[in-house]
DNA sequence: TTGAAAGGCAACCAATTGGTTGCAATTCTG
DNA sequence: CAGAATTGCAACCAATTGGTTGCCTTTCAA
């Protein structure tokens, strides 16, 4: 895939971890573990509803998959977006370090 | 800083990216030199104004800095935000590939 | 000096977001 | 079975976002 269409695959990952109560949501599923709504919401200031809305941003955008148990709604967390977001964010910074020093050292010769 | 704060903080870095065009305009400034508005505006399907608000919400999150010159506004990049997100997100990845390798091992044990 | 270039500011608008409440449905458990 | 737990769905709401247009100011250049 080209750069750029990786940075714009990238834009909703960054859109979605881009609030406070999701990426606490991505930092408690951070364990690997299947975890329900309601053990989710536990702690968080804001209702079952709320938390059960944020987790489908999570979903759409592919952080998160959910699976039915029963009652429960299982989420787990899903590697491979973050890293995706991850290595542009790590190719952007090589980006501007390497146009930088170009730039010093054009100004030095 | 602790590792939840840092959290905090960077999630209005990951909202001002999570946005294809202010994705591409920090594609563009990645050359780490001074581009003027309406040089950025080049290309883009909306108005200056447009693009100028896109500007504000990086600038207000500090990945972009700007300086007036004569009757231009000169925007740069500016590294550190982003840097500390991609840290973010590296750190991320990291916690749940052990995880979910301690999970492996424990399954297999 | 006069016109064009670059930009700031404010008002306005539709769509999205983040949140709520109420209620119905399913599933577990004593 | 009866009640509690867990969730889904829909309606509704205020605030924010992403975009526009119109107009004014500053600055550059012929």
């Amino acid at each position: 895939m080209s750069n750029v269409n990786e940075a714009i695959g990238s834009a909703p990952v960054f859109a979605a971890l881009g609030d406070i109560t999701r990426l606490e949501l991505v930092s408690r599923l951070s364990d690997g573990k299947q975890h329900s709504i309601a053990q989710l919401a536990e702690g968080l200031d804001l209702t079952r509803q709320g938390v059960t809305k944020h987790l489908h941003v999570l979903q759409n955008v592919g952080v998160v998959t959910c699976e039915r148990v029963g009652r429960e709604s299982r989420f787990t967390i899903r590697p491979d977006p973050i890293a995706k977001a991850r290595d542009y964010l790590a190719r952007a910074s090589t980006q501007w370090d390497e146009a930088v020093e170009r730039l010093r050292a054009s100004v030095e010769e």
